[in-house]
DNA sequence: CGGAATCCCAACGGATACTG
DNA sequence: CAGTATCCGTTGGGATTCCG
């Protein structure tokens, strides 16, 4: 995808360039349907379900941009096109797959520190920082 | 920070909800700083060099609602605030710095990548954004 | 089937300005 | 120092339509 994290200093270049590419809201799970096995267009977007035919696109092509995959088209009626991850790809999914590993073994602990919090300040909220309607904060 | 993600099939949710926080723009670098260190609000926004103090803050606060950082208020004049990882915090940064070591090592490689695209199809422009100009400043 | 092209809006996030 | 509050441009990405 774009380089959505804006200029960052150069050393940073390599993780904000990763995470940009990784970090929107489909591209991981495009990354592991896709390390289990060679996909075409719709078979991949089945299993990415609720992702849009356009969002699909611009990832995958910014995937293969960086040689994270690769699009093999096959010149059939009608037209098949395969995408399977490249070695490199492979590489890239093991890192990405043990940040998975974290997110499943402590969501659990996530979701117990996030009630907590909320908990804590206020009254309930569940998902986000909103406009928070402000209030007498200390004194019960 | 918020759950960019929207809403995503049931065993999923736990990876998007982690790359949601950390797969924004400045997070990550955020936590790498606090990894190394506890530090004060403004000695980490020096240190995340062009972040913005809004940014940080809610950052910091999304970083802190899922427990992965605490937040220290020492009652001095002028106020002080500390953040610090929390231990939760620290195993977190360790899938991320294997990211982070993914990139560095592969930076070369996905710019040659690109680089072999951008070629290929240079019918005038790409799929996707343009590198992007970059600034002086900070590590990773 | 595998896209490209458009439209559109909610959100991310930068730039001030102000406060305890 | 460590924040809030706002205004506002930019972008992500969903829905829809059309094409080879």
């Amino acid at each position: 995808m774009k380089p959505r994290h804006g200029h960052i200093s150069e050393n940073c270049r390599p993780i904000s360039e990763v995470l940009s590419l990784i970090g929107d809201k489909w591209t991981s799970l495009i990354i592991e349907r896709l390390n289990e096995q060679p996909l075409r267009f719709n078979a991949l977007k089945r299993r990415v379900d609720g992702i849009s035919q356009k969002v699909l696109t611009s990832s995958l092509r910014a995937l293969e941009r960086d040689g994270f995959l690769e699009r093999i088209e096959h010149p059939t009626v009608p037209p098949s096109v395969e995408y399977r991850l490249t070695a490199f790809g492979h590489e890239l999914a093991q890192p990405l797959s043990a940040l998975k590993q974290f997110a499943l073994a402590n969501a659990g602990r996530m979701e117990a520190a996030r009630a907590a919090y909320d908990a804590r300040n206020s009254s309930g909220e569940s998902s986000d920082r909103r406009p928070q309607p402000i209030q007498p904060a200390t004194m019960v």
